[in-house]
DNA sequence: ATCCATAAGGGAAGCGGTTTCCGCGGGTAA
DNA sequence: TTACCCGCGGAAACCGCTTCCCTTATGGAT
């Protein structure tokens, strides 16, 4: 038996070749795969990454999670992509699950809530599974005590902002988000400082938050529309509201040189709808081959920190006001 | 040990509730949570369901695998997404990994390549699975010898021919895909035969193949439009070739009363395009509930079938030929 | 010819659980 | 009282591997 495993997987002890070509053989004519689970038990870990989003989107693609997904197989790791729910607890309770997996790297995608009372259980859970031996990094906002890898989402919305007080907006709306997202805050602290650089604010009436989603923002939009209040260009926190947004002006039958939308994001699936959508370019390529790397590379004593920065991109759906 | 295993997971034996309170106590504060690989060692099966997808798209969601992983959670079933890679033997070492894994249930989501050379491997690998007491449930054509469940592509695509013809619409290109797949192939033989009803033929060389991507249908349909070859509609396999289809015309300032295009699947990004695609809906969520639930209730002797069916929306992309 | 380092095989002890089986105590029926 | 059954705790076997450790064989250096 000692053989035959030694034979049947990379261990450091060398198999006479005669014994391992006969291992091999038997192998393959019993079919024989080797049970994972018990591996994991006599090891004492799980190779590969465990990946933990909160949702799996029915509309448009995340382009981090298939970052990601691309990166680990690059890497040839394992993949292991669980949707755990939009609760904290769930989260807890899926890292918990992978604590008790022995799974060797817990990757998580998703932004955290300000001041949300789950987020000590997140950490002591991450820090236990740590302690256990785990790696832990985190696709999100800095703060936490883990390797981070996070993207500059004030920077990218500041210059957001500048780009289109160039083009000659003046009156703004922004659709916000969740109130207490840290990504869509930061996102939208960008944008105003932005604009205040131009001595331009945005009355709080105009600063919609509630749902994260596309038909939130649809129904928001209409909203604005319908109040009568005066704007000329809309910033969605994300490129998924912002195609709510324009949706709903299109339905409405009110053109972008009315009131233009720029996003955030640069989703593959702005190449597709009309008018092209402005934008911030964030390469979620690199920010997944970044996060990757530092899982597979050795633990620092101290967090580390790895800010991932965009760019802006004007499309048509922000035309030069005259 | 026994009595803790027992009060610590739903055993049929009964251990007395003040027994079974400490244990919870000090599972508690010592912060236990259970090793998941040494249960499946020792159960001999893991549960909860393996879910095989070949991609992960980094533009359009796949509804297919949002239904799965909502039905799961439903179900409190936990589920692992595994992306495995496009090519058959890639699915089957998946399948292996999963058998090694002592998996519950595996679920495949993407269609068969006809004549593929793997498939009798995967089959086999599947049939092992099975043999060790896994359940499997496939979600893509009929044909292979366990639970399917399988959506009405020729007839869909029948009847979005029918629905065309009576627009008015006469000379057809058709994107097809790979030429070797079978989803494509049922639905450009339903058109045709849609078609063929109205004494309506397509000629081979607007019969395009290739491969099943947005960007490849982008390139295919401006080589359609350099060849000059008079058509007035487009039909796509799917919905992300269409939205490629329909991109190169708008670029191309074709507009849809020229040129009309139509898709099959009706993924949710159809919303936030202009102008609207036609298409055949297919209700995405039922086909997941339907593999979950074949793949929960007791196997038969015989394979199951189940085939959910679509049905055609005309909308904008697609306007009435006058 | 002797010694010692090294390669390689194999027995057996875990890994962290689950489950079978045994035994004990107490309640119930005769 | 006595016999029997049932509920429950705990010892120990077992799940399928990995790996420690012991042993033997081999070959080069002295």
């Amino acid at each position: 038996m000692a053989t035959a495993s030694r034979a049947l997987n990379g261990s450091d002890r060398s198999v006479k070749e005669a014994n391992r070509a006969r291992v091999l053989a038997a192998a393959d004519e019993l079919g024989y795969s080797a049970n994972v689970a018990a591996q994991a038990v006599a090891r004492g870990r799980q190779r590969g990454v465990t990946l933990l989003v909160k949702t799996m989107p029915d509309d448009y693609a995340n382009p981090m999670v298939a970052g990601v997904v691309e990166a680990a197989r690059r890497e040839q790791l394992p993949l292991n992509l669980i949707v755990a729910g939009t609760d904290s607890s769930d989260l807890v309770r899926e890292v918990n699950a992978a604590r008790g997996q022995r799974a060797e790297i817990v990757m998580t995608i998703g932004g955290r809530q300000i001041g949300d009372r789950g987020t000590p259980a997140l950490v002591s859970a991450l820090q236990r599974y740590e302690a256990e031996g785990g790696r832990v990094v985190l696709i999100t906002q800095a703060g936490l005590p883990f390797d981070t890898v996070s993207y500059a989402n004030s920077q990218g919305a500041h210059e957001l902002a500048q780009a289109m007080v160039e083009l000659g907006y003046k009156k703004f709306a922004i659709l916000g988000g969740y109130p207490n997202g840290m990504t869509q805050r930061d996102r939208t602290r960008g944008f105003l400082d932005g604009l205040a650089e131009h001595n331009l604010t945005v009355p709080a009436d105009r600063i919609i938050t509630g749902d994260f989603t596309r038909s939130a923002a649809y129904v928001a939009t209409g909203d604005l529309v319908r109040r009568g209040i005066e704007i000329d260009a809309i910033f969605a926190v994300n490129d998924a509201m912002a195609l709510g947004a324009l949706t709903f002006l299109r339905d409405a039958g009110i053109p972008s040189s009315q009131i233009a939308v720029a996003g955030f994001d640069d989703i593959k699936a702005l190449r597709d709808v009309t008018p092209s959508l402005t934008t911030v370019h964030l390469p979620w390529d690199d920010v997944a081959a970044e996060a990757l790397s530092l899982a597979t590379t050795a633990r620092p004593d101290e967090p580390r920190l790895s800010v991932v920065s965009g760019h802006v991109v004007v499309r048509a759906s922000t035309p030069p006001r005259t």
